[in-house]
RNA sequence: GGGCGAAUAGCUCAGCUGGUUCAGAGCGCCUGCCUUACACGCAGGAAGUCGGGGGUUCGAAUCCCUCUUCGCCCACCA
C-alpha cells in the first residue's frame, strides 16, 4: 500500500482490495464482538427477507445500501450493532421461478411430484441464495452474515412450528370455510394482501331474470356474468318498496333448470344498479355471507384451474371463466335476457405474484384471528413507542390495524413450512391435532394420522425473524441481549406483508415491540415512474453499476439522490447521468488525497485539537483558519443530517465540503507553503491532514471503499485499522470561527471578481494582469493584503502588492463587492471603455431595482412596526450596503465618462 | 368511494420553524483553458411567473381554500 496513487481512482481495484481485507479481518461481521464489556443494547437493523428469484435488483441495493450507512454511521458513534440478514424464499415467487424452469422443459409440478419437486425448488434456493451474500457484500454491506437465517434451518422451521401451535392453542388459529382469495395460475390460496387489487375498464351486464310463474322479471347487474350458473339466490334490500312484493317468491334461472328464491337482505344497496343482487356463495365474499343469513346452498360451479365444473349445464362444462362468461352472454342475448351492457371501471384482484385474475373461491383454510393481535400492535404507535418515517407512513399503518380482516395463511404449494397439523383418519375418532413435533399416530385413539397437506404463507415464518433468528423459542443468550430491537429499515409496499406482522407477533410472543422506529425508504423507479421490474426488462443490475462505476458511485448515487419519504427515479437507459456524479466524486476525492497524502513526507505535527500547543492558534494563517472552521461546520451539519435520517443531507454536506472548500479553495491555498520555499508548510500539513481526515469519517458510512482506501494510505496508520471503529468527529466549539469565515469570504470574492473580468475581456488565461482593491475599512491590514499572494496565483495576477488606486492607471474594469470594496484590474492593452461602460450601468440598474423595492419596504410602518426588530435591522443593513454599492458603482461610471 | 403525497431551471431533485443559504444543487447546455492532485478536471456564463386562481400576512416557493395534472395506499357497490 506504498505505491504511488494512480491519478485515476479504480474502484475495481481497490474494491477488491478492500473487500478481501474485511473478509479476512471478519469485519463484515465485528460490530456484536467489539461489544464483550458491559451489556450494551446494540442498534439492530434487519433485512427483509429477499425474494431470492430477484438475486439481487436495485430495490435490494437500495434497501440495504441504507442499512450499511446507518449500522457503519452508529458502529462509528460507539455503538454495538447487530446486522440480522436472512432470506426466507418460501414463498410462491420461489415456486413460480422453478416452475417456470420446469415449463421450458414441457414439465409441470405434478409431473414430478411434491417430493421431487420440493428437492428441486431446493437446489435451486441454495444456488441462487448464496450468491445474495457475495453481491451484497460486493456493495460493501458490514451486516452479520455469520447470523444469516434461511427459511428452513432448524431455528426458522422449530419457532414457525411453536408459533402456530402456540397460536392454535389460544384459539388464534383456526380452520374455516370461507371465500378465499384463489390464484388459479399458481393454484392455491392468497391473502388479503397478495390480491392486488387494480383498477380495470370492464364491463357490468344487466341480466333479466324471469320469474317463475312467468308473471313478470328482475334485473340484476353483474361484472361476472358466468357466476350466474352458481346463483342461489336474488337478494333485494328489506325496505324496497320496488320489490317488497316479491321478496319469497322464485326465479326461474335462466339457462338452467333451477329455481332459486328472492331474499331480503341489508347488505344490498338499493341505490345501486337496480337495486338487486344476484346471490352466487361460492364465489363472492358478499354473497357467502348472504348466502349464510338466509342459508342458501352453495354451488362450486369452478374447478381450481377456473374451468367450469360438473355442476353446470353439459354445453358449459370445462370451459374456461372467460370463454364461459362469453357463452353466459351471447345465450342471454338471444334469449332476449341481456337488459344493456355498460362500461365500468372496477377494482380486480391480481395476484400478485403471476398478475392472474384472482377467483374468489370457497374452501377450508387455515387463518389467524387478527382482532386481538392488533390491539396491542396499535396501541404501540397510539402512544408513541413505534414510530415511522416518514412519519405519515403511521397513520397507513394505523388505518390498516383499525380495518384488519383475518388473515389467512394456508398455502395450496408444496414449498413452504407445512402446516404442523394432522388429522386422524380414525372415523370414530378424527381428532385434529397440532404438534411441535412429526406425529405418526393419533395422540388421542392411536389411529393412523396424515399431515395437512398445505403449506403456510411465507411471511408467517417471516413475521417471527426478530425472534426466530436469534434462537427463539429457546431462552438463548443472544435473545436476551438483542431482542428489542431499535430500527427497521425497509421497503413501504412490505408495511403490511412484514412490518406490521413483526410488531404483532413481536409483541404476542415476546412481550414487547422488535424495534421501534421504522425507517421506510422510497421505491427505485424509472423515467416513467413506472417501479423497476425484471418482466418490464426497466431493472438496473446493482452489480453491473458496481463493474462500471464502484459501489461507491452506487452508495453515492441512491443516498444522494433520495430524501426521506421519497421514490427514487433512475434511468436505465442513461446510468451515466445516475452514476457518473458519484463516480466523479470518487475521483475527486481521490485526487485530492493523492495530493495531502503525497504530501504529508516529513514530520508532520499533529494537530490534536483544533488549536491545540503542538500547533498553536497563533500559526496559523487566515486559510487554516477558515477551513477549520469550515470543517467543523460540515461535522456539525452531516451529524445532525445523519441523525435525521436525512442522508441526502448528510451526503450533500460532504460533498460541498470535500469538493468547493477543501478541493478547491484550500489546496489552491497551500500549495506554495507545501512546495517549500514559503514559510508555514508544516502546518499547511497538519490542516491539511486533519481536516482531510475528518471528511473521511464523515463520509464513510456513504462511501466506505473509497475512505477506506484513503484512511489506510495516511502516514502513522497502524495495522489493523479500520475507519469504521475509529470514532466519530465531534464538533469543537474552539474551531469555530466568524471572523475567519467572513474574511477568507471575501478573499474568494476577490478572485472571483478578478476573474469575472477576466472571462468578460477574454484576457488569455496565461497572461498576468494588474490588480488592487480599494478597501475604505481596512486599508494596509485588511485580509485583502494579508492573502495577496493567494489572490495573486489565483487570479493570476502580476502585481506584487495590491494596487491602490484605481484612478492613477487609467481606465480599469470594476467589480463592486457586496461590502462596497471595489476590486478593479487596470485594462492596459485590452482597454474597452464602451464595454466597461455597459457592465457597470448593467449593474447599476440591478442596484437601483434592488434599491428601490428595498425601500418601499423600509418605507412601509407596517413593517417598521410589526416585524421582528432584527429582521428590520437586517433590511436596513441590506439597504446601506447597496446604497454603498450603487454610489461607488456611479461614482466610476463618472470617471469612464469624463474625458 | 375514502385517505395520503407530489407539481420549483431542458432532466432528476433540495429548499425543515414565513424574513441573509431564497430562488439553490447535480446533470445537460454555452465560452475559454491539457494551469506540475484530478479533462471523471479548472475558470466563467445562460437558463425558473416556484402548476393555475383566490385568501391570510408588514412580508408567501413556504400557511389556508380551490381548480388542474400525476403518483401512492386502503376499500366485499354487485
Amino acid at each position: 500500500m506504498t505505491e504511488p496513487l494512480a491519478p485515476q481512482y479504480n474502484p475495481e481495484q481497490i474494491e477488491t482490495e478492500l473487500y478481501h481485507r474485511w473478509e479476512a479481518a471478519g469485519s463484515f461481521q465485528p460490530s456484536v464482538r467489539r461489544s464483550a464489556g458491559p451489556p450494551v443494547r446494540p442498534y439492530v437493523v434487519m433485512m427483509p427477507p429477499p425474494n431470492v428469484t430477484a438475486i439481487l435488483h436495485m430495490g435490494h441495493g437500495l434497501n440495504n445500501t441504507v442499512q450499511d450507512v446507518l449500522v457503519r454511521l452508529e458502529r462509528m458513534r460507539g455503538r454495538a450493532t447487530l446486522w440480522l440478514p436472512g432470506t426466507d424464499h418460501a414463498g410462491i415467487a420461489t415456486q413460480n421461478v422453478v416452475e417456470k424452469l420446469l415449463a421450458k422443459e414441457g414439465k409441470t409440478r405434478f409431473d414430478l411430484g411434491r417430493e421431487a419437486f420440493v428437492e428441486r425448488v431446493w437446489a435451486h434456493v441454495k444456488e441462487t441464495g448464496g450468491t445474495i451474500i457475495e453481491q451484497l457484500k460486493a456493495i460493501g454491506c458490514s451486516a452479520d452474515w455469520s447470523r444469516t437465517y434461511f427459511t428452513f434451518d432448524e431455528r426458522m422451521s422449530r419457532a414457525v412450528r411453536e408459533a402456530f401451535v402456540r397460536w392454535y392453542e389460544k384459539g388464534l388459529v383456526y380452520r374455516g370455510h370461507y371465500i378465499i382469495n384463489w390464484c388459479p395460475r399458481c393454484l392455491t390460496a392468497l391473502s388479503n394482501e397478495e390480491a392486488e387489487k387494480n383498477e380495470v375498464d370492464g364491463r357490468i351486464w344487466r341480466l333479466r331474470y324471469p320469474l317463475a310463474d312467468g308473471s313478470g322479471s328482475i334485473t340484476v347487474a353483474t361484472t361476472r356474468p358466468e357466476t350466474m350458473l352458481g346463483d342461489t339466490a336474488v337478494a333485494v334490500h328489506p325496505e324496497d318498496g320496488r320489490y317488497r312484493d316479491l321478496v319469497g317468491r322464485e326465479l326461474a334461472l335462466p339457462l338452467t333448470d333451477r329455481r332459486i328464491p328472492i331474499v331480503a337482505d341489508e347488505a344490498v344497496d338499493p341505490t345501486f344498479g337496480s337495486g338487486a343482487v344476484k346471490v352466487t356463495p361460492a364465489h363472492d365474499p358478499l354473497d357467502f355471507e348472504i348466502g349464510r343469513r338466509h342459508d342458501l346452498a352453495t354451488l362450486d360451479i369452478m374447478t381450481p384451474d377456473a374451468r367450469l365444473n360438473d355442476a353446470v349445464p353439459e354445453r358449459f362444462r370445462g370451459l374456461d371463466r372467460f370463454e364461459a362468461r362469453k357463452r353466459v352472454v351471447a345465450e342471454f342475448e338471444t334469449l332476449g335476457l341481456l337488459e344493456k351492457v355498460e362500461n365500468h371501471r372496477h377494482a380486480v384482484g391480481q395476484c400478485y405474484r403471476c398478475d392472474t385474475v384472482v377467483e374468489p373461491r370457497l374452501s377450508d383454510q387455515w387463518f389467524v384471528k387478527m382482532a386481538p393481535l392488533a390491539k396491542p400492535a396499535l396501541e404501540a404507535y397510539r402512544s408513541g413507542r413505534l414510530r415511522f418515517i416518514p412519519e405519515r407512513r403511521g397513520e397507513e399503518y394505523a388505518q390498516w390495524m383499525e380495518n384488519i380482516r383475518d388473515w389467512c395463511i394456508s398455502r395450496q404449494l408444496w414449498w413452504g413450512h407445512r402446516i404442523p397439523v394432522w388429522y386422524c383418519d380414525a372415523s370414530e375418532c378424527g381428532k385434529t391435532t397440532a404438534s411441535r413435533t412429526d406425529l405418526t399416530t393419533c395422540p388421542a385413539c392411536r389411529g393412523p394420522v396424515r399431515q395437512d397437506e398445505d403449506v403456510l404463507d411465507t411471511w408467517f415464518s417471516s413475521q417471527l425473524v426478530p425472534f426466530s433468528s436469534l434462537g427463539w423459542p429457546e431462552r438463548t443468550s443472544d435473545l436476551e441481549r438483542y431482542y428489542p430491537g431499535d430500527t427497521l429499515v425497509t421497503a413501504p409496499e412490505i408495511l403490511f406483508f412484514w412490518v406490521a406482522r413483526m410488531v404483532m407477533s413481536g409483541l404476542d410472543f415476546m412481550g414487547d415491540l422488535p424495534f421501534t422506529t421504522v425507517y421506510l425508504h422510497g421505491t427505485v423507479r424509472d423515467t416513467q415512474h413506472r417501479k423497476m421490474s425484471k418482466s418490464l426488462g426497466n431493472g438496473i443490475d446493482p452489480l453491473d453499476v458496481v463493474r462500471r462505476y464502484g459501489a461507491d458511485a452506487l452508495r453515492y448515487t441512491i443516498i444522494a439522490g433520495m430524501s426521506v419519504g421519497t421514490d427514487l427515479i433512475l434511468d436505465p437507459d442513461d446510468l451515466e447521468t445516475s452514476f457518473a456524479p458519484g463516480r466523479n466524486f470518487a475521483n475527486k476525492l481521490w485526487n485530492a488525497g493523492r495530493f495531502i497524502l503525497g504530501n504529508l513526507h516529513g514530520p508532520v505535527r499533529p494537530l490534536a485539537g483544533p488549536y491545540s500547543n503542538v500547533v498553536g492558534r497563533e500559526e496559523l494563517c487566515l486559510a487554516d483558519r477558515w477551513i477549520i472552521a469550515r470543517c467543523d461546520a460540515t461535522v456539525v451539519e452531516a451529524t445532525a443530517a445523519y441523525e435525521r435520517y436525512r442522508l441526502n443531507e448528510a451526503a450533500s454536506a460532504v460533498y460541498h465540503f470535500i469538493w468547493s472548500d477543501l478541493a478547491d479553495w484550500y489546496i489552491e491555498q497551500i500549495k506554495p507553503r507545501l512546495y517549500g520555499d514559503q514559510p508555514g508548510g508544516d502546518v499547511a500539513r497538519a490542516v491539511a491532514a486533519r481536516t482531510f481526515e475528518v471528511a473521511l469519517h464523515l463520509l464513510h458510512p456513504i462511501m466506505p471503499f473509497i475512505t477506506e482506501a484513503l484512511w489506510l494510505r495516511r502516514p502513522g496508520r497502524r495495522d489493523g485499522d479500520s475507519l469504521v471503529e475509529a470514532p466519530w468527529p465531534r464538533s469543537d466549539p474552539r474551531a469555530r470561527d466568524p471572523e475567519a469565515v467572513g474574511d477568507y469570504g471575501r478573499v474568494q470574492q476577490t478572485i472571483a471578481a478578478i476573474r469575472q473580468i477576466r472571462a468578460d475581456y477574454r484576457i488569455d488565461p496565461g497572461e498576468l494582469v494588474r490588480a488592487g482593491v480599494i478597501d475604505t475599512k481596512f486599508v494596509g491590514s485588511s485580509p485583502l493584503w494579508q492573502e495577496w499572494q493567494t489572490i495573486r496565483r489565483l487570479g493570476k495576477v502580476s502585481s506584487t502588492t495590491p494596487l491602490v488606486s484605481a484612478d492613477g492607471f487609467g481606465v480599469s474594469a470594476t467589480v463592486v463587492l457586496p461590502d462596497g470594496t471595489q476590486v478593479f484590474v487596470p485594462l492596459g492593452d485590452v482597454i474597452d471603455v464602451p464595454k466597461e461602460r455597459i457592465r457597470l450601468s448593467e449593474e447599476r440598474d440591478r442596484l437601483g431595482r434592488l434599491l428601490a423595492s428595498q425601500m418601499r419596504k423600509l418605507e412601509n410602518h407596517d413593517f417598521l412596526n410589526k416585524a421582528p426588530k432584527e429582521v428590520v435591522e437586517r433590511e436596513q443593513e441590506k439597504l446601506k450596503n447597496w446604497t454603498e454599492q450603487l454610489q461607488v458603482i456611479t461614482q466610476r461610471l463618472g470617471l469612464l465618462s469624463s474625458p
